[in-house]
DNA sequence: AATGAATGAGGCTTCATTCAT
DNA sequence: GATGAATGAAGCCTCATTCAT
């Protein structure tokens, strides 16, 4: 018998199921995409049936997009966690790149799911596309108005150059994830770093000196998610 | 007999209806995606038959490739044309920015098929959309180095620079294209371009006084490819 | 979850169904011939859907493979049994021929099946159908080398010879297959079996003396498979 | 211009386009199958195009049944241009088996399509399989009746043996058509004939002095058609 | 006579979803 | 809660046949 709960509440039993699901959807759609995952392989995977499958999420779309809300929501506390250490606004906006690319250097899954997989789900998923993208860009966007308004930085089109910089950086990182034998991804950072400084007119001395939080903060390429 | 080896010039009707289905394949591949498209549906806007579809072309795959390739083509001479008239290397390389945003502010279809469904074609495309990315970004790259060359831009790492741009401008478009309600894309060209020139390093002075080509410029957002 | 390496015993249900579709499937084949058999058809015959034959089969060629192969091991299986019971080495081979001619006398469609359809199934099914005809030849084979080991008949050449013996049978089942309005097929056994017996020298006395087993064992001509 | 010719009558270029689309279909029939060959293959393996072929046959089927009656024709005059060279009744059959192994050892395509597509192509074919079956089983049958009217062999059931022959025949070359590495089919004669021969009761004398037309009578093994 | 092109019915297979147990 | 089984709507592709030129 389960323990006095609401029939409504989740079973612990439930819940390491349909966690089960999820982990094997995140797998199996950021490995061939939403279209080219069929519900038996995410079953398959899950160690559980199809019907199994059903009884937690009424369809395949509605997996698809919770698996893509847990992840960018790990993302994004992540990078949150991290800019909260620092306080000088620009140390805050260099904080959220090298997290999201140290991260995605760690986890090609997370990537490929977020920024490629998101794109290509078709087009019942563009307004929860622009809605990852905008979640993202927005982060962007106010580490940057801190730094405006701070002064660290002069005035900018917040919204535009917030869309650069993801732009950039997701760029970098398709086009590591689509390489055939990719270098490390975190390689880049100090020169996408330099690039998208600059293009906020951060001063040359400050892009010059480095990063100072990027001694040893290498990734280890090897968590399973 | 098939026509992928012919003995003889394909005639002009072949030729027609050749282009027909391309077009047919283009307007309904940017609006669905690859996998959402059916050959009824390409065949439909065709005016032809299912069958008429595999007469000139192999399977759905060389068709999709083939309109890739095309669009490609079309936009990369379009760019070509108008560098070439430009011989400052500053000057080109806006040349080249202005032109892609133009042109895709007036062929949401094409950015939609080049920057979208390249990417969520599926697995079977990676390298193609890999080899189109690279194309766009080696273009940048060709007038960043000129740039670097002639002493206009300070040395840069060119190959992450040209992918940055590529990003930026792509992620621009890609917003513009999931958006609700969207603006002129190419209202946001003066930001863009002032972003980008400061991410390489060129003089305040250059920035500020604008792109002299950029008079009314502007696209028509009318054109039917 | 395929069927196809089943953890636990497939259940009954599973079974019964799997049998219904090789029953419509054997039926269907037979009476049109592999490529002239829709999926469809042995489907409705099946009172069941396309899909369901999948859920138990991959692919065409297997259910007809299969179709096959159980067919053949029926029949094999009854003429062994036919033949175990009898001791002298020449009332085998006769047993053997016996229970043929009666068994297809009474199952045209397996008759069709085995010894038509194989052949005509096309070029991916050739080494099967030569499997099945050697397998038959083979049980022919065995039968005669007793009876020359025995001393019962002269050497001969036991390859060949079961070839023949097999070819003959053969033909004289297809032709009562192919006439508009055949005759009983057992009417033929005496004179087939005179010719079969005299051909590897078997006594004429022997040959006159008729097969003993040979009272009222005609076939009744209505089993349902 | 054509000479003075009624306008029915086929002119000489025709007659050849004709045969030419004749002669690739056996090739393409005999390779493949009566299901398997399209006639885009014939059309190419004609040097003409499909609407070619159109215009000398109605159907697909109407070119399969002029490729199967003009080869049985052939094979038929060969056959009785080889029996009519012998007057003693057996030797007459010892002829005509023979000279059918003889040709088919030089020519597996005309084996192919006689003994296996006949049978392979459908149930539109039945009744010219059963014609062409009984044809050749008829020629057989007419020279057992004249030997058994000679006097040399005993009476018999003419039709039921002579199917018996045509099948044993028929089993052998069939079984070497389907062989993976085939030894020669001639080496095969001695011991058929022996078999057979002896099935109709012809005198082990006669049997054991051999066919004296057998000497170096063997096949060349190369012959185009 | 001949051809290239087009047609459209039909076939095999996949897969999201449903349901009895 | 879970599963195996079943369903049926598409989808891609093939190919005999037709037809304008």
């Amino acid at each position: 018998m389960s323990p006095r709960r609401p029939a409504t509440e989740p079973s612990e039993k439930s819940r390491t199921r349909r966690e089960q699901i999820l982990d094997a959807a995140f797998h199996t759609f950021s490995q061939h995409g939403f279209r080219e995952t069929a519900m038996d392989e995410i079953a398959a995977a899950a160690n559980t049936s199809k019907g199994g499958i059903y009884f937690h999420f009424p369809t395949k779309e509605a997996v698809f997009r919770e698996v893509m809300r847990s992840t960018a929501d790990r993302l994004a506390a992540k990078v949150e966690r991290a800019v909260a250490s620092e306080t000088d606004p620009i140390a805050r906006a260099e904080a959220a790149l090298r997290t999201v690319l140290l991260t995605f250097s760690g986890h090609r899954a997370t990537a490929r799911l977020l920024f490629v997989d998101a794109v290509g789900a078709g087009r019942v998923f563009l307004a929860e596309t622009a809605a990852l993208h905008a979640r993202f860009a927005g982060m962007i966007r106010t580490y940057l108005e801190e730094a405006v308004d701070s002064g660290a930085i002069p005035p900018l089109d917040a919204e535009l150059t917030s869309q650069a910089w993801f732009g950039a950086l997701n760029e970098v990182v398709a086009r590591w994830l689509l390489a055939e034998e990719p270098d490390r991804l975190d390689d880049n950072y100090p020169a996408l770093r330099a690039i998208l400084l600059r293009s906020v007119g951060v001063p040359e001395e400050r892009i010059a000196a480095g990063d100072p939080a990027w001694h040893g903060a290498r990734s280890d390429d090897r968590a399973p998610r």
